[in-house]
DNA sequence: AAGACCGTTGAGCTAGATTTAACGACGGGG
DNA sequence: CCCCGTCGTTAAATCTAGCTCAACGGTCTT
């Protein structure tokens, strides 16, 4: 019997040919699919891919593995599943959230999707804001939620989302009238701050202790609510990195949005305790990605073109 | 995708219907069954089994589950088998060694069931000593050994062989005319010792510091070599704890052997470094494995009567 | 009533999985 | 031609979660 780990990892660089768009798929590094891959080649007793650092090829025997392997591990996942029916695990009910209504459409897309393909599970759909969001997980109020990446302490899904950043400014700020900015500004203002209850994690992606080259980004003031925030930068009490959806979205005449040209783009996705990974909430997260599209972590392109986010209607 | 330890542990379960034998089977605690088991049907949102402390039963769903696995899981050893022979995984040459001559009937009963299975397979076999056992594992000229459990360090198969144990006393030894006797007589007679190169473990099996009571025991001379040590008994420097083969195989005139009636019996098996657990490597514990019989670890029965190694004639 | 057997549970530790970072190979562009 | 960016590999460092251990409660036997 094979690793879990070695099975995916086998195929899904049988499909992509690629250790890096590999690893950001499974989540790993390249480095660790490297190991697997060399630790089944050594363990087979022979080579699996041919690969140079320019090109990644299926040996014969690779070729002829992936293809035994492939419809043996679809078997498996349709075995899973009947289980899972059989025991009642994607019918009773799935309380699933969004975070910031211009995302509920994403999420109801998913829903929908879910419902088309397991009609006996009944999906409640519900808000939950920047405060409570992780004790709702945490209390089992919520199973799963639509929400920025990183949530530290969840398992999460492929992104659903991406957007690139822009820096929210006072009207008046100096900074107003630029046409692009670079991240490195942030070292020159202060920076409002998320509350308390937010992750570090989160907090270190969106309003980061450092710029990329290292200088010390000073703080700003903390609001409660992310109106609240926004409500400090008008006010020219700090500046603020924000999604680019945040334009149409919370526009405001006393709030200027510029460009971030050289910001990684923030990624939203489905996060849920992984202590209860149940069956059902894995069916939900498949339906997600079909239905909305997913990207791999950054650095590798998607397959397919990005959506939109204003053009995730229903 | 399910783990392998799930899907081995589900399916060994639907098998033995029992924790512990599935345990001891697996090489885990009975624990850990529990939990795993317990996972996945959390995973799935049912039960698998219904059990009380007095029996297990597989639910309909669980049996369903079973019954859809067995197949892929022979599919998928399967598939790895075809990808070994295509590697040239199952060809090449294997080097396999016995420790202790009177073993080497049940080796070459492998390498007999082996050579059928794999005709292209050249087998060396070859005999160590217990003073180069691990070097001749560790260096590479031997690929698999047959040798006592534990052996520290390394991976290994199923109990292929086990037997009794008997005391070797000298002759004139007070002890030697007892019937029979209980390990806790260890404590008052100082007990010959394994040589340096030996395992900490196989040491602590053979000559334990501490009876199961725990009393200390107390340490006589070291012996190079296993007719050294029998010498020092006979000299009546000690005395040693062998297995019951020894009255057959090393019938001497100045050492009375004994049976030691609480003694967990001695257990034998192929051992290889996990580094390099190749599935050529794997077939060979197989074949072993279906040659000779096997036992699992200590405290279940086996399925099958023992074999006796008086009758492993090859 | 006591004891043997069995599955469960939670705390705690350690081995193994995974990351990190430095490296060498390979092409393309200036 | 050389430098730079991309890519896969590797060894060492890190840390998680897989696993064990031990205590527990339930069940059947004598």
């Amino acid at each position: 019997m094979l690793e879990r780990l070695e099975i995916e990892t086998f195929l899904t660089l049988a499909e992509e040919l690629h250790f890096g768009r590999t690893a950001a798929r499974l989540q790993i590094t390249t480095g660790r699919v490297s190991q697997v891959i060399k630790a089944l080649e050594r363990r087979v007793g022979g080579l699996l891919f041919e690969r140079t650092s320019r090109s990644v090829r299926l040996t014969p025997s690779g070729r002829r593995l992936a293809d035994d392997l492939t419809p043996l591990v679809a078997g498996m996942e349709e075995a899973l599943r009947r289980a899972a029916d059989a025991g009642k695990g994607v019918t009773g009910e799935l309380r699933a959230a969004f975070l910031g209504e211009w995302t509920a459409p994403a999420l109801l897309r998913a829903v929908a999707r879910f419902g088309e393909r397991h009609p006996d599970c009944r999906v409640d759909v519900r808000e939950v804001q920047l405060s409570n969001s992780r004790a709702s997980l945490l209390d089992g109020s919520v199973d799963v939620l639509l929400a920025s990446f990183p949530f530290d302490g969840m398992a999460c899904g492929p992104a659903l989302l991406r957007e690139g950043r822009v820096l929210a400014v006072a009207a008046g700020h100096p900074l107003a009238g630029e046409e692009r900015l670079s991240v490195e500004v942030l070292a020159d203002h202060p920076v409002v701050q998320y509350p308390q209850v937010t992750s570090v994690g989160f907090k270190q992606d969106r309003t980061p202790d450092r710029t990329p080259s290292g200088r010390p980004v000073p703080k700003g003031p903390v609001g409660g609510s992310f109106s609240e925030m926004l409500t400090l930068v008008a006010m020219g009490r700090g500046v603020l990195p924000v999604g680019e959806h945040s334009r149409q979205y919370y526009p405001r005449p006393d709030v200027a949005y510029v460009p971030l040209h050289d910001a990684q783009p923030i990624e939203r996705g489905l996060v849920w305790m992984k202590e209860n990974t149940t069956e059902r909430l894995r069916a939900f997260v498949r339906a997600a990605t079909d239905a909305v599209g997913s990207f791999h972590p950054q650095a590798y392109p998607p397959d397919r073109p990005a959506v939109p986010p204003g053009r995730l209607d229903v």
